[in-house]
DNA sequence: CGTGACGTTGATATGATTCAACTTGAGTGG
DNA sequence: CCACTCAAGTTGAATCATATCAACGTCACG
């Protein structure tokens, strides 16, 4: 894994017990890998995307990543996670969905609610700002049309996702909450490439998640640990593992909708 | 109320008392009036909405009224409700959202996952085929423009309502998002031109409501009466009233977001 | 005068939260 | 190397919010 060129965000969770070396330059890959599962892009594209990487920014965990209205501004992450979130006056919090490398904030001719929530970060995040990427995109040129394509199917899944979310929220049961959430994770993180077979990072604490699945911090803790009593998965040092895959599909309604 | 040339969905519910009489054509003003709401339009604009009204169809209560992932298809609703909804296995269902006069789907240029969610009517429901409607705005004649960005920024507020949506079921109680809900309801129908100061129209069972709301029907019929005790809101016959602002909005936080 | 859809109510069960204590493991500084 | 600290995770007990079940009321309609 650490021989790999994808830094993931796994990996600052895991290199804790080490003196931090200087930073390395992330690779790109993540986020190409992202956008390519979507669409194949063309070596214009491709190049594009790697030149974006000039202007890159390190963001420290627990620091916005975007502010809410943040008006003008564009960026694709490149590691590490950060979350979208909502407070209340009280204090409680809940988490709309999760940014991973490879996904895009503030790109889009049309501006969408989203980018009106504020993202806080969760791990290190490294990210390009990517106005330049929203006008070359502007212009419609017809060398990055597959690049607009793979952006704007990103946006949908963005949108499916905030569907699951309230399905989950609204009708299922903890256990099927958090079933179904990892299994969305599991599908985003192999998408990014971050994965590795049935094993996925997830530099979560029980807190955010807990946020994000509208539970308690400690019927979070006990669901989780009946998932593992069970061999469902597995939860160690930042990474996910999905045991038993049919069963969490089955018991948690995962898979294409019809009705 | 009845003289208006507005015809209200809840105007079916009060009917029930009296014959049928033929179906008077609806007029589309509500339509018109959402938008205008967003942006005025000009008189070639409204003049395509009122030329729509000859491709009308009408939908029973409890029909559906788009089906999941209807590819091709556009409709503006001219009156009447329906709901976006995803039922589990087993029989539990969770509405995503509510479509009123004035709303459209299946317009824009990217289709929305939305789209992929299938809508029933849960009143009858009038409503103009906008397939043309979405044809002319896909040439992005000038003249067109406003009506074009008034749509958008339609289904922007629509995201945003899913947004509420997700804070409302994960964190916020059964009184509070009952609360929430209602203000959000009384906002909407007010803009189409529904609602009569603090009285609005809101032709939904508790059955329907507790599925948006993600309770029991049990506890929403609690909540809603203790709402009524508290002299917070009237309900009646379809109606719904907000007694007391103020204290409701403190109650469900409604309001713009800032953090 | 049934019949069915919707709303209401009480009793009871359960899932989830809260609070408070304790554990564990990693980072920090003497 | 040890003691300390802090954040994250874990556990049990009490409590609360909400669900479930079952019965009953009401009203409109045929």
């Amino acid at each position: 894994m650490q021989n790999l060129s994808v830094r993931t965000d796994a990996d600052d969770v895991r290199r804790n017990d080490r003196r931090r070396r200087p930073v390395r330059p992330p690779s790109e890959t993540a986020a190409l890998r992202v956008l390519e599962t979507v669409n194949l892009l063309s070596e214009d594209e491709r190049a594009l995307i790697r030149r974006l990487s000039l202007f890159r920014e390190s963001i420290q965990s627990g620091r916005p990543f975007w502010r809410a209205g943040q008006s003008v501004g564009a960026k694709l992450v490149l590691s590490g996670w950060a979350a979208r979130q909502r407070t209340l006056p009280d204090g409680r919090r809940q988490i709309f969905g999760f940014l991973i490398p490879g996904d895009v904030i503030g790109i889009g001719v049309a501006p969408s609610p989203l980018e009106e929530v504020s993202t806080v970060a969760l791990t290190r995040v490294e990210a390009v700002d990517a106005l330049m990427l929203r006008e070359i995109l502007a212009l419609r040129d017809e060398r990055h049309c597959r690049l607009l394509a793979a952006l704007s199917q990103l946006r949908r899944q963005e949108e499916a996702c905030l569907l699951d979310h309230i399905m989950r929220l609204g009708r299922q049961s903890a256990l099927e909450r958090t079933a179904h959430f990892l299994l969305e994770m599991h599908c985003r993180t192999r998408a990014a490439g971050l994965a590795q077979g049935d094993c996925f990072p997830l530099p979560l604490t029980q807190e955010v998640l807990a946020d994000a699945l509208g539970l308690s911090i400690v019927h979070l803790n006990r669901t989780l640990q009946q998932m593992k009593r069970d061999g469902l998965i597995e939860l160690r040092s930042g990474w996910a593992t999905i045991c038993d895959r049919s069963h969490l599909e089955h018991l948690a309604d995962y898979g294409p909708h019809d009705d």
